[in-house]
DNA sequence: CATTTTCATTTTACTAATCAAGTGATGACT
DNA sequence: AGTCATCACTTGATTAGTAAAATGAAAATG
């Protein structure tokens, strides 16, 4: 007989929420035209840049190989620029990107922000907080072994 | 300037643990020769096999089209078999399957386990448990709108 | 009884991710 | 100088996901 433990039900309760607000993020999104992962990425950029592709990789927890693709779409809509410096490629953003994350950043982050709030109290969010960010600091760890 | 919502940061955090987490787990089951989407969906068949495609596209939150795919590459290994029943395809294990979960359901979830209870008490796994339930099931409301 | 509706599944076109092998230029040995 | 290693990035092969259009067969309608 199947039996879960605590741990495994936690981690099936946030997968769950991980995919669901994914799906939500990127249907929230589509009016703007853009991705929930491209929002992180082009996100990251405008807080990093410019940052180099390699740097961007480890910001954004994607691989090198995701990020090459990743840039390579973002490059071909005009929101970013790769400028190659000896063997390294400084990324930015075009005042296109910049513009776009201007009329982004503020509602994605009152969309992400109110999800939370609508369930959970300001006592129950900090706590929230403090044991997931225990949780993926001892995963980041494992990781990098 | 950027500033982030209390809302925000956990959701940054559950994206990275999510993440993460998943390379972990791909990289545990490579011994077992399958992915962490497979092991979850030949899961969900173990536990309420017979079952459609319909059905198992909601229980393991992956579109129909998902499932789909997913289901062709299981039966190709041999793990699964559909059995069309007038326009139903019912979905269960074949013996090859049942083996495989019977290998590697325990270490799975021994693993899946470990992690958490490294990191956190029981205690904060209890309250973790609890706030997460309450923040997916809210999500899950707004998805079925 | 022919036509339309319904519905489960599949397919198409796309984004996105991984690992691992490939490029191509810099710089360091011998 | 010639070879070799390194490094940043790209590319190929595969898995996985979505939305939306297409299939195909049964059921319902007229």
């Amino acid at each position: 007989m199947r039996k879960n433990t605590l741990g495994s039900l936690i981690w099936l309760r946030i997968a769950r929420f991980t995919h669901q607000s994914n799906l939500l993020s990127n249907d929230f999104l589509k009016q703007y035209g853009i991705t929930a992962a491209q929002f992180d990425v082009l996100n990251q950029i405008s807080t990093y840049q410019p940052i180099t592709q390699n740097q961007l990789a480890i910001k954004a927890t994607v691989s090198e190989g995701g990020i090459s693709r990743m840039l390579t779409r973002l490059e071909q809509e005009g929101y970013i620029q790769r400028k190659q410096d000896w063997k390294t490629k400084w990324i930015s953003l075009t005042s296109k990107g910049e513009d776009k994350m201007l009329e982004v950043f503020e509602h994605q982050l009152t969309f992400q922000t109110s999800i939370v709030n609508e369930s959970l109290t300001e006592e129950e969010q900090k706590t929230l907080y403090t044991l997931m960010t225990k949780l993926q600091k001892s995963t980041e760890n494992k990781i990098e072994n």
